[in-house]
DNA sequence: TATGAAATACTTCGCCC
DNA sequence: GGGCGAAGTATTTCATA
């Protein structure tokens, strides 16, 4: 059904792991239909290949003060390799930056920042993102509100 | 430290899971100098009180086939409420579109969007996100590479 | 709130199908 | 590949301070 050696049952527990991470293994066998020693081979394998790559809890950003999202689309002077590299490697270091993609187009780089408040964000732009090697514009916008916020990919659940 | 009712350790224990959600409770309570049962109930109460809201198994989506990672930014005819409401209810019920964000500005959503290639990406805009309610313009950029994808917030870990 | 002990449940291994 | 049973851990509750 997908990538070599994915068979459907790999597809649900990917799905089941997708939605809810800390499920125990039992429960995950019992939904998949398999006892718990194979789904844990499984699983496993899954892992090992790269399938599931990382296991994260969801902290709820303004629960811990940062009541500010930002989206900031960059665009640099060069697109060299070498430039684009060390863009990336100077805002991949900043913790405020929580994703860093590279786009096609007149946008190369878009990110997703948080910061506490405004005032933190004003000086996160201006002492590090504006200064960043080879950026010729950045424009950012406030996130208003999330409707939808899931990570991963569409799977049967 | 931060919000009411979250102390050190408890930043400490989001920051754990926040890495490595599927870690054990014995894990945790040894990390974070406690021992279990008083450990697992500061990440009960953590789970109550909306402080961490999920768990999730994060999969690589060019293992099951999604190659094309796409932004798309939006822009509405009309920013009432109502036809905001419309448009997120829209595109939140569609499996293709993972993100929906409402941001300040000219663009009024951006969205990320997965599919298997560029034709079911085609279909999908052309089919489904162009025809929503209300809208404009859609703007979209390809991801060439993601170089950092972390979930959540800056927590010390 | 934290601890320590005890009951329950889960993980994981070896073996067989 | 999957299932069964057993051993080793982990989770979770409860009594206690």
């Amino acid at each position: 059904m997908a990538g070599p050696n994915i068979d459907d049952i790999d597809l649900q527990i990917l799905g089941e792991l997708q939605n809810d991470g800390r499920m125990t293994n039992v429960e995950l066998a019992r939904k998949v239909g398999l006892t718990a020693p194979p789904c844990l081979r499984r699983v496993r394998a899954l892992e090992e290949s790269g399938a599931i790559t990382s296991y994260h809890a969801v902290v709820d950003p303004a629960m811990l003060g940062y009541t500010i999202t930002v989206f900031a689309m960059v665009s640099l002077k060069s697109q060299a390799e070498s430039d684009l590299k060390a863009f990336q490697e100077h805002v991949d270091a900043l913790p405020e930056v929580r994703e860093c993609h590279m786009l096609n187009g007149e946008i190369d780089f878009i990110l997703k920042v948080v910061a506490k408040d405004l005032q933190s964000f004003q000086q996160f732009l201006t002492s590090k993102l504006t200064p960043a090697p080879n950026v010729v514009s950045v424009k950012t916008s406030l996130t208003i509100r999330t409707s939808k916020n899931l990570p991963g990919v569409p799977l049967p659940v």
